[in-house]
DNA sequence: AATATTATATGATTTATATCATATAATGCC
DNA sequence: GGCATTATATGATATAAATCATATAATATT
């Protein structure tokens, strides 16, 4: 049932300026970019783009929430970064012109556009504004990374296991009732994630859960106590 | 004797062509950059610029090797990215229009322009060439960040050791005889690197000097056995 | 609906690596 | 040149976290 490609459908009703670097576009400029992209809707658990592929255009999250994951050692997947609606992906290989070394899977069912390549190309170098967009999308991910891997060198697990959850809280946010963090993923993800094992994972999120910073149920998470969340992220501030 | 400021030169005798951005620049684009930038000489230990400070400009490494590092908790000191001559640094933050996030300090004697924001911002807007050449720098340096979140998370600490010898040489190069690394870090700034303590740093170099993989003179370290330390290193391809 | 498969949970054990401790070598300083 | 400071080295110990093992719960599959 799964990854037998997505859904194409009309672009008509997806509203390009959802995705926050196009904000700087103006009515005429968007108009001329929604027919130069095209729409797709993806299942749950498939592949936009995949590891080592080429990039045939630009990809914008209508909904949905995406994960960039890269095959590691021993095939072990790494979560590299968490994407939601609104984001631009696959924007890194595109300009500097290389293969993807990361895949891009849905988490959940997505829409998704693709803008042409070619004409993403011509947007950006007539439109300063737009470059400058993406180019600070760029810088936002670099230091996202960066101070991914301050964490994984010099915190515990328990510690970046509270920072996983706290990172997720601001990546998707709460569902309504405002303490569920609006997305779905498997212990195993979340362990690929703060690098740890899966064990290791469980056993964390349970003594949470016992600790009461924490609610579980199913692959649902309450953030119960946030400041104590805080102080076991050791996050200064 | 330290920290008391860069000395100021001429501009004239250094080489901007040598930073490989600029490479696409025609002549008369090169000498109108040399009029809006001012070279400067550093000693070694000195910092270009630091953590939350304003960037002025860019920063283009005639000569001399930087380290870009931030404060990690408890003060402990995180290497973020290794710096040579022909790089530009300090862009992450001036693209984005952001403070630093990192510190940048000579590893050793160095002569490093600063390119006027302004004046950088015009050049890079009139040249879509420049632009992607910065962008395409970016985009490396997410990539290697990236790769790091992943040894991180997967790799023990002896394979990342050896990696972060490999990455030494590979940034760096070797001396004239070949095989030494041509750069000196303390240990400590290795394990800085690497994310480990600074024992487990020295007890593993000392290792792999008793394995015959490097060799050990002071701070120089020569790779005997590339083949073994890429092994070491666990390195796929 | 019944069975197979996968995900979550938790206990027991092992191991890598940090930490603490102390010694020696190297470097900076008056 | 001699003294203080810092860097390197290595041993002993503690401990966080991986691994192995097994059980139960939740999903898929027929």
């Amino acid at each position: 049932m799964k990854n037998n490609g997505p859904i194409e459908t009309s672009c008509m009703h997806c509203n390009v300026r959802l995705n926050s670097v196009f904000n700087v576009l103006d009515e005429g400029q968007v108009k001329d970019l929604c027919i130069h992209k095209s729409c797709a809707v993806y299942k749950k658990g498939q592949y936009v783009f995949t590891e080592n592929g080429l990039p045939a255009g630009l990809f914008c999250i209508n909904s949905g929430k995406i994960k960039l994951t890269t095959t590691g050692y021993d095939g072990k997947e790494q979560i590299l970064r968490l994407v939601k609606s609104g984001d631009i992906v696959g924007y890194r290989a595109l300009l500097s012109n290389e293969r993807y070394h990361c895949s891009a899977v849905t988490l959940e069912d997505a829409s998704i556009c693709i803008i042409d390549k070619k004409y993403f190309f011509d947007a950006i170098e007539s439109s300063p504004k737009l470059m400058f967009e993406v180019v600070k999308k760029m810088s936002q991910d670099l230091k996202v990374a960066e101070d991914h891997i301050v964490s994984l060198s010099q915190k515990n697990v328990r510690e970046r296991m509270a920072e996983a959850l706290l990172f997720l809280k601001a990546t998707y946010g709460f569902e309504e009732d405002n303490q569920t963090i609006n997305v779905s993923l498997s212990r195993e993800e979340i362990a690929d994630y703060v690098g740890t094992s899966t064990e290791s994972c469980i056993r964390l999120l349970s003594e949470f859960n016992n600790d009461k910073l924490i609610s579980l149920k199913g692959k649902k998470i309450s953030i119960l106590n946030l400041q104590k969340l805080i102080q076991t992220a050791n996050i200064e501030d």
